[in-house]
Parts: C-alpha cells; sequence; structure tokens
DNA sequence: AGTACCTGCTAACGTTTCTTTGCATGTGCA
DNA sequence: TGCACATGCAAAGAAACGTTAGCAGGTACT
C-alpha cells in the first residue's frame, strides 16, 4: 500500500481542486496524450502543464510513461489510473483521524478570553 | 437546482482539500456543534474556524442554525449535510465540460517556440 | 548549420489563501 | 459593575500557490 491514511484522500483533493488539473484529467480521460501535444490541446503553456501533471501523478490520478516514436523522438505519455472514489461524511470522519496535519494541536484552548474589561455605553 | 455544473464541484473539492475542513467537518459527523464548542474541541481560534465553516456551508457541505439555548445564550449550530459523491474520471470529464474557469482560453498556442537560434558549444 | 520537434529545470514574480490579532456587540449572573 | 460566554467582522502579515520566462539538453530532417 502506498499510505491509504487520511494524508493521500487530501492529496487526491488538493490534485482535484483546480480548474486546470480538471480540464487536464478531463483531456487524458479522453485518451492518453504526450506533454507538448496535450499542452497545445488545451491551449496552456508547457511548463504549467507540467507542474500539474505532476500534481496529478503525485496523486496517483495518472501516470507517465516515457516512450520513443519510430523516428527517435522521446515522448513522455500520460494516461489515467482508473479511480473510484467515495466521498461521504462518515469517510471524511475516518480519513480525519489519521491526518499528519499541519499542527499536532495539544490539547489546551485559546482564544484569548471572551473581551473583558470594556464596558460599553454606561 | 443550485447550479450542478462543474463549479460545483470544484467548490466542494477546494472546501474538502484542506486539514482543517477534513477535521471540522469529521467532527460535526460525530453530531451537531456550535462554534465556540467546537474551537475548543479542535484546538484552534474561533475565527479561523468560521472562516473554514463559512467555506463549507458555501460548499453545501454543512448548514447552520442560529437557536437560543435556554438562558438566552445566542449558539449558532452547524451540522453535515448528509451527502455523498462519486469521483471518477467519467464525471470528472463531464463536469470539466461545464467549468467558469479562471481563463476562457482562445484557441491559440503560444510557449515560444521550441528554442531557435542558439547553438551550444561549437 | 539551421530549423523543427521533443524533454527537463529553476528563478522570479504576482496573486491568492491562511491565520492571527483586535475590536464591537449581545445575554446572564454574582 | 464586572466577569463569563456567546456572536460577528476587518486589517494585516505570513505562507503557499500559480504562472511565466528563459535556459538546458536531446533526435531528426534539409
Amino acid at each position: 500500500m502506498t499510505e491509504g491514511g487520511g494524508d493521500e484522500l487530501l492529496r487526491v483533493l488538493a490534485a482535484l481542486a483546480s480548474p486546470h488539473r480538471l480540464r487536464v484529467l478531463a483531456a487524458l480521460a479522453g485518451g492518453r496524450n504526450y506533454v507538448s501535444r496535450l499542452a497545445r490541446d488545451l491551449g496552456i503553456s508547457r511548463a504549467l502543464l507540467q507542474v500539474h501533471l505532476r500534481k496529478l501523478e503525485a496523486a496517483g490520478l495518472v501516470t507517465s510513461d516515457l516512450e520513443f516514436s519510430e523516428d527517435g523522438k522521446a515522448l513522455k505519455f500520460y494516461e489515467v489510473v482508473p479511480f473510484e472514489l467515495t466521498l461521504t461524511p462518515q469517510v471524511v470522519r475516518d480519513a480525519a483521524g489519521s491526518l499528519t496535519g499541519p499542527d499536532d494541536h495539544d490539547p489546551d484552548i485559546r482564544d484569548h478570553g471572551p473581551d473583558i474589561g470594556k464596558d460599553n455605553l454606561s
């Protein structure tokens, strides 16, 4: 297993939460393609596309495969990994348990107290 | 219908793609709760929690309900809206069609051409 | 040698998002 | 009147993200 925890879910959600990446994924769902061509199809720059593809790949939503065309050109093909993810409150509940989140919050409250010493209009 | 398009999906995904909001949602999945108390339970500041709750609500994942406790205090209760969202390449493909995305890209390429006039080491 | 494709990378900028801090408002109770 | 607890909002600094521009390398065909 790759990891399975809530962080995985988070990575997938973050990868999906972008118009560009949604479009990229949609385009690839219509068939595999290589970077330069895909960039032209979508009308975005190659550099930009690469970044997004990397994120999609990191999330495990697409796979890359370096191939060589008959005339020797190196082409990097991407294709979608068939996935099926169902989101429900319960799923979230389970996933949230194992989160290597930003803060490993300790059990103490803060919020600087509910406004003391300040009477309004006597 | 609220809107149904791909933008809706995007909003939901964006709302979910955050450790904090995932935790908030998880906490609410365990039962409804009001803001201040929830903040204490989660160990985060009230202001921060409010922001995240607003986003979750905007995405339609939770609902708020202002109530008054027996002793007259105004309590804003939040609870999860039972949802069931399934993500597959095909779903993405459909959703990507109707995207009021950041750019309404015109069909022209750019990428400043593939490096011309520049011979390295003669 | 020159052009046309392909790949990859990084520095830098602009923009958005996150988070804190602080103040304003209200009720109820000693 | 002072404290405890509830709500709300806005400014502002910090941190993360998205995007572009530019350079690097490669093969192949004229």
